[in-house]
DNA sequence: GCAGAGCGGTGCATTTAATTCATCACTTTG
DNA sequence: CAAAGTGATGAATTAAATGCACCGCTCTGC
């Protein structure tokens, strides 16, 4: 949309604090940016950026219109992606932040089965912690979040809710393999591989613990689900993940994973939102429902 | 806001129905009109205008982008004030859609006790009917309804509502002047000026009636409750008006104002509402706060 | 049946608005 | 105290929007 292109300038301003460091980004004269912000500001009859000597930085007003802006630009997008569906094009685009337990299996396939249908649709998945993923939303950085046991914030609405219990991961000769769940202290007595503390397995994994009067001593820490995962069941070490960040048994050769005992470790909640009072595209809605209706019907663990 | 201006012209030729129409009512050549609609459809990518014999009409894609375009338009609206409070202006618009009974005493008075606090705001007020009150709100043309016995609407959001009984206006002398309150069947024995069918007063009337098994024979019919109220005192005749539509007694030499007797026609109600969904800028708000109090405080009757 | 009026669309010249370039005043940094 | 950074500004340039004249079309009314 050309007309809100030159408002758009101003969330690269703000983002990058700098008139003339946006304006290169942006491809244009310093002193063209900067006559549409003093346009802007003399229009508006109060000024929208402080300017400090280092360059400039929003002040409330600028804050306020920066998010008008925002919510502006998607729901002219929306507006836009209805149009394209009522006139059969089903073209669109779907924008998400989510933990990294979507990444391997669950969001490839999810994203391979809605092509089916809408193969004019294009997506961006953006891999986003717990806090960040909110700021995705509301920047509009993203339209929808997928995030294990987020730290709630006032600006998400929750579509669903899925349990997913915290799973050990170990090699299918380990000697806790054979059971239907295991207990976190039976876990205690071999070597743990643990995500770091921002992941919300870990988080479960330590408060839990905690509840129960003791601590857990990881013997390998990691950002990457990928390596922990890897290291369960090399030797006896066991990891940690919940079963839809996991594949199929039949895909994971010499390894097993077990559920922990809810009594010791409750299920962890899987959610699935967008921002408050955001209307959604027309596609990411739809994705949306797609995903809502394949938790309900095979990812819900009680 | 020149970036939107471009814009709202779709909102223009969409109500004119021609683009040359419309042209000329903006005061910009048919050339240029024609030219923006035919670059935004390029830019959507599909027609929002049909083009018929006689001229255009939005289809359905208009149609979303037109709400959107009004939607936005406010918004800026509501965010500029904003912006305005915050740096210590207060100014900013309220646009006023209402019955007939507010003008001649009520309104103006609440509009001059609002500009002693916020001289800079200003104000413009519709007399509008029950539904095209409801429309005012629909297409931005108001931000608030002040409405007595509206058909409700699906996107009106009621803020607050005030009983008000009808009452019969009558000379001071008139036989029925010394009551409390008075019977329908009281009022039948005398010649009766009545305002028009839309009016809501006129609704209460008829349909209480009804109910009673009679029928109101109107001596004088009009739609100007001026020229009514002014009847009522002439000779035997009784007009009727709500109190929020009639002056004080001290300043309503000659005449009386006799509530009708709840049993027959129930008090009517007069709502004040916005278009739901909507955020209303500030100064609208602060409007509606004061409304509401002095509702509350002074003007429902029970 | 046929001119005339009204409609939206289009090529070309013109005007208006936005952008660039060069430069200033100022503040922090080394 | 010079150097490098910032945002602001005046004059020239460039790009975009507008106005004008005209086309093809459909309906209307004699």
């Amino acid at each position: 949309m050309p007309q809100l292109k030159p408002l758009t300038y101003l969330i690269e301003v703000a983002r990058i604090g700098s008139i003339r460091k946006a304006a290169e980004a942006l491809a244009i004269t310093p002193s063209a940016l900067n006559r549409r912000i003093l346009a802007l500001e003399e229009e508006l009859g109060a000024p929208i950026f402080e300017r400090l000597p280092r360059g400039v930085r929003l002040n409330t007003a600028g804050e306020l219109l920066i998010h008008h802006i925002r919510t502006q630009a998607s729901d002219m997008d929306r507006v836009r992606s209805q149009i394209a569906d009522l006139a059969g094009v089903r073209r669109g685009h779907v924008a998400i932040a989510c933990s990294q337990a979507l990444l391997p299996y669950f969001l490839p396939r999810q994203i391979q089965q809605y092509r089916t249908d809408h193969p004019a649709v294009s997506f961006s998945v953006h891999l986003r912690d717990r806090e960040a993923a909110e700021r995705a939303l509301v920047e509009h950085e993203a339209d929808l979040a997928l995030v294990f046991e987020p730290t709630r914030f006032a600006d998400f609405h929750t579509i669903l809710t899925v349990r997913q219990p915290v799973c050990a991961v170990m090699g299918a000769d380990h000697p806790l393999a054979g059971q239907e769940s295991v207990r976190l202290r039976e876990c205690q007595q071999f070597p743990l591989a643990l995500p770091l503390a921002p992941y919300g397995v870990r988080y479960l994994l330590d408060s839990s613990a905690a509840r129960l009067g003791t601590r857990l001593e990881p013997l390998i820490q990691s950002d990457s689900f990928e390596f922990l995962v890897a290291c369960g069941g090399a030797a006896d070490i066991i990891a940690f993940q919940i079963p839809i960040g996991l594949p199929e048994p039949e895909h994971f050769p010499g390894r097993v994973s077990v559920p922990l005992d809810s009594r010791d470790v409750p299920p962890g909640l899987l959610y699935l939102g967008h921002l408050r009072d955001r209307t959604l595209p027309v596609a990411a809605a739809r994705f949306a429902d797609q995903l809502a209706t394949t938790f309900v019907a095979g990812y819900d663990y009680n």
